[in-house]
DNA sequence: GGTATTTAGACAAACTATTGTCTAGAACGG
DNA sequence: CCGTTCTAGACAATAGTTTGTCTAAATACC
């Protein structure tokens, strides 16, 4: 008969915009209004003030879902990315977090470990929570999405997808001409596996520059990576059975830092030594590449920029002005000398004096 | 006068149950009823049908806000971490994010980057969000918070938290015991960041193990750690101007991993052989500790195993039976014996001849 | 003093989904 | 045939906020 819930069990902390209405004898209506300073409304200063000082002595917090709701809008975005303990990706992550923290952001992140069913199923899901965007690393989205995509490291062109991508021509120029100008003319090659949606790309960016500075890329000498893995061993094993085969190569283009650790370790377990017999190249500078023995010469790729630059592509369409992204935004690789690669030795003739 | 946006601008895409209302000549609530299986409702299997099929055939997706403001559930937890671009952290959060993820929660990362201010702001900013309960790996709360928390490698003991902890007297008695058991007795030590949480706890166990076997513990061979690295760089400087000082030690047990690799470079950089001349033993087993020349012996975390059942302590204390969680769980360290440790060698005399 | 204008807010609707209560009509029993 | 029970769903309230409209009272103007 009489109503339930009077406000006995009122006692959950929460203090809502009914809550200070009634303390105040208020309609809610002004209290939001106040707190939001919405312009065209008539509150004297007195009554702004009462209401103010309320709502810090209750130390009220707007619900973000009710408001969420109201206003279509969740401060929130996604982050698809495939795994989240792996060097590349935390670097490129931090950038992202970094700025979408400072523009009062926040992001839910879902990793799916290249599962086609989980990347075709978690942009669904980050959707219906409320992301309001996404930015996607190293992952090829299948469908077309009902809100603005940023991908980086991505390269399928997709009418509302904007990829930050990194000028691989001019990488695999900065590599080439690096071993090339230290006089190497004979080099093993590495092919990203097939799912990583930079392999491509970077493959292109070397078969075109070896074909202007005439430099060969022999099928038995290039190795295709197929496993996936976020360890040196990636490059571990398939190095080692090269060197079977082939010892003529001096000097090794990696796919990609991890993986030219691997393979620094099995030209030393194969008692060639780096850099003087073979040098190697690694890409994308992790942090680890700095810390090897020996250290290692590699492609610097702007990862946490590349992260915060995706964040501002991305905020960029979600404004009030609704402005589409561009297809496609290159940033510039940079190539780190260290001691992993040297000048050509004669192999065959010992007889050069060393020069130290 | 007349009623604006009558049905024209309704074509933003999303379906709602009164969309799916309008089309199916029913009540919200009867749709919500039958997609959500509300037991003791009657309705009849052919209306059901109905519903179902057009909640197909529009692709409705309910709206996780609306959802989530009346049911007082959002399905998200809150995740503080110093940073992210580190192996120790990227580690932990795929076991948080594997096991969450299972469980159709999704969760916000917050990195503070050790600064308090955020410290104090982001948990506040976590909860206004919505979390239902956090995380916090390697970080210290300074508050309590009106939710559940689970802290990993948090060791204040705080009403409402449950701290998920290596259990570190036995890891101290594991790589202390390792050691003496190679012969070594003049040991260098590494005391962590007086800001990470794990530095006191970790020294303890240190303490207590090194007395029972009867090993010094010389204050001028330790080091104090105060820097903010995330990179080997950490442990370079300090060990290098250690051994300007300090010759005597035969083994060096480092704070992490990290560190420690910067310690085998510094050794290296002074001309002293790791193991040959000085033992390192590192903490934590990063992905990078197989893969250093040498290999690093290490005392292994299960990190991945740690952020999971970090979860499961916090997702049984969200369910409906409001279970309180322990104060404290500790989980147990594994000596992983590598390439950086070795027995001891009499130096004062090079008499003995090389085994090899 | 009477009308026009301004002030200070209240009120209702909307965002979307869920829960509890209620009713019109059909079916049933005696 | 009348009263009871059951069926199939509608209706209202709720979660917490924001936006648009409206009104009673106060002030200003002539």
């Amino acid at each position: 008969m009489a109503k339930r819930k009077q406000d006995d069990s009122k006692a959950d902390g929460r203090v809502s915009l009914k809550t200070l209405a009634a303390y105040l004898n208020l309609d809610p209506t002004t209290i939001s209004v106040v707190l939001n300073d919405v312009p065209g409304r008539s509150i004297p200063e007195a009554t702004r003030d009462r209401i103010r000082k309320a709502a810090l002595k209750f130390n009220y917090q707007p619900s973000f879902l009710a408001r969420s709701l109201r206003n279509r809008r969740t401060m929130t975005i996604g982050i698809l990315v495939p795994v989240l303990a792996d060097g590349y990706h935390a670097e490129v992550m931090t950038g992202i977090g970094d700025r979408l923290l400072d523009e009062k952001y926040f992001y839910f992140i879902a990793h799916h470990r290249h599962r086609p069913d989980l990347i075709e199923e978690y942009p669904r899901m980050l959707i219906s929570r409320g992301a309001e965007g996404l930015i996607s690393i190293d992952t090829n989205l299948v469908h077309k999405l009902p809100l603005p995509v940023v991908a980086i490291a991505g390269h399928r062109r997709a009418a509302g997808v904007t990829n930050v991508v990194l000028d691989h021509h001019r990488a695999a120029e900065l590599s080439l001409r690096h071993l090339y100008d230290l006089g190497h003319r004979t080099i093993a090659f590495m092919r990203g596996q097939p799912y990583s949606s930079d392999s491509d790309a970077r493959w292109q960016g070397i078969v075109e520059v070896a074909k202007d500075l005439g430099l060969a890329i022999r099928p038995e000498m290039t190795i295709q990576l197929e496993k996936d893995l976020t360890s040196p061993e990636l490059g571990y094993p398939v190095l080692k059975q090269l060197l079977d085969h082939q010892r003529s190569f001096t000097a090794v283009v990696s796919f990609n830092d991890i993986a030219a650790i691997g393979c620094i370790r099995a030209l030393h377990d194969s008692g060639l030594r780096v850099p003087q017999d073979v040098s190697v190249v690694g890409f994308d500078d992790i942090k680890e590449a700095a810390f090897q023995t020996p250290s290692l010469t590699t492609i610097r790729q702007p990862l946490h920029h590349m992260g915060a630059l995706a964040v501002d592509l991305l905020l960029q369409q979600l404004g009030p002005s609704e402005t589409k992204g561009p297809p496609e935004v290159a940033v510039e690789p940079e190539l780190v000398v260290r001691e992993s690669t040297g000048p050509l030795r004669p192999k065959t003739t010992q007889a050069t004096p060393s020069r130290r």
